[in-house]
DNA sequence: CGCTACATTGAGCTCCTTCAACGACGGTGG
DNA sequence: CCACCGTCGTTGAAGGAGCTCAATGTAGCG
């Protein structure tokens, strides 16, 4: 994740990826006169729920969640926001869920108001955002799936496949390798928020993978899997491959 | 849900709902050239999860669902489809769930390809698309939060809320009456799947709301909420409204 | 070295599931 | 007309997966 200082957009790390990836070099240009960088801290709220957001951005390194907190502090976790993500929504001032940079987290941002003009007046991004909106919904309703009918232990290998897939996807390749070492972007406390589970639980499912030989950890944050293959088929895959992240 | 045959769009229903929304009479005309409205029994599959649709098309009347089955039977409701909903998205052939008509349902109907075209060249129809994608994409992941962290009690009244909700917006209300009466479009086990629930505990849980005074049972199809506001509460409401369905 | 934050492990309990029986309703056919 | 049957919903009893509460372990850091 070791990153230099980005300038313009043709040395982006997510210029093929984010919502500006039909853009052409005209369009690129309004975009570049309206864009900043920011980079902040792991712990830093980049939305509250239901406070009006100043910036629409898209994550250009590190990972944030995006979750909601009843009041009696249940919480829980309704998507992982990793890089080429976009944070907000044109035609709405404010975001209905908590959004916290996990990690350092650099944004390339968008004044709100000049964001949405051009929307309506750049087709190529109002058409990315559409279809980066429909791919999240997937995701969502996957997601939906796994917390709804899942157990404990397929939540944890869901949780695995998909991140393993998600990482696969961003380094261009088809599918994850035979063997693989992921790091966890989320600790065990966040990690059970967006599985729908307690720490507890988590960390024993971790365990007993670990004793099934289906992983190895050889730190808290990384996971090795000697066979993803057999991960996969663990968590339920049916269908070969499935959606990405 | 009389509903008398549609020929014309200025005649629809959904007109002001739908991904026609945003259209101008020049647009509707280029709509109306590529549309055919069907109509199709309860049990009818609109799509099913890997197979090639031939058509998008938007509910005009009845009601669907989107779920997904898991080979061993585990089923999961991800999506509760009713008029102005969408089924299908640009650029992709298949839908990855399964849809299925839960009443008769009246359609409105476009071929894949023409639709694709006309996305790309109509940029109304394009940034209606992205915000009801948006939209569903909010709404997705505040079932996520039900799924994830809430109690059979407090989902049983989570669903009857927001549908109360949904069918209030749809009469063009700002907020469900005070005392009223639903009509619930699936049976217990579909709820059950809606919920990530057995069918006998969605029962029990009607049953014991009924105990608790917070709805009637007139029949198994149709609620009655004597106080919306008490039932919303219930459901751990914070948030004065929250989202639409 | 002790402090703090994070992770693991254990024991008991609760809520939901599972398995099973029963009840209500509607259609069909004798 | 009513017995029969199928579907759907409700209720009961027992078991288990995951939660709660609590203690222990471990790594980073002043």
């Amino acid at each position: 994740m070791e990153l230099k200082p980005v300038n313009a957009c043709h040395d982006c790390p997510i210029r093929h990826s984010a919502v500006c990836a039909e853009c052409d070099a005209d369009e690129l240009k309004v975009l570049e006169r309206i864009k900043s960088y920011k980079t902040v801290p792991a712990g830093a709220h980049l939305a509250e729920a239901g406070r009006e957001m100043e910036f629409l951005s898209s994550i250009i390194s590190g990972c944030a969640t995006m979750s909601r907190t009843l009041e009696d502090g249940r919480r829980q976790t309704v998507g992982l926001l990793l890089p080429s993500n976009f944070i907000g929504r044109p035609g709405r001032a404010s975001s209905p869920y908590d959004v916290e940079a996990i990690s350092e987290v650099t944004l390339c941002r968008f004044e709100r108001k000049a964001f949405e003009d051009l929307v309506r007046s750049t087709p190529h991004i109002a058409t990315r955002l559409m279809t980066m909106a429909l791919d999240e919904l997937d995701s969502a309703r996957e997601w939906a799936v796994v917390l709804g009918r899942m157990s404990a232990r397929e939540k944890v290998l869901s949780f695995l496949v998909r991140l393993a897939r998600r990482n696969a996807a961003q380094m261009g390749q088809d599918a994850p390798e035979d063997a693989l070492t992921l790091h966890l972007p989320l600790s065990r406390e966040e990690l059970a928020d967006y599985l729908g589970l307690t720490i507890e639980t988590t960390s024993r499912q971790f365990t007993a993978l670990r004793k099934d030989g289906l992983i190895e950890l050889p730190s808290n944050r990384d996971v090795h899997i000697p066979d993803f293959d057999r991960l996969a088929i663990e968590a339920g895959e049916d269908e070969d491959g499935g959606l990405i992240a």
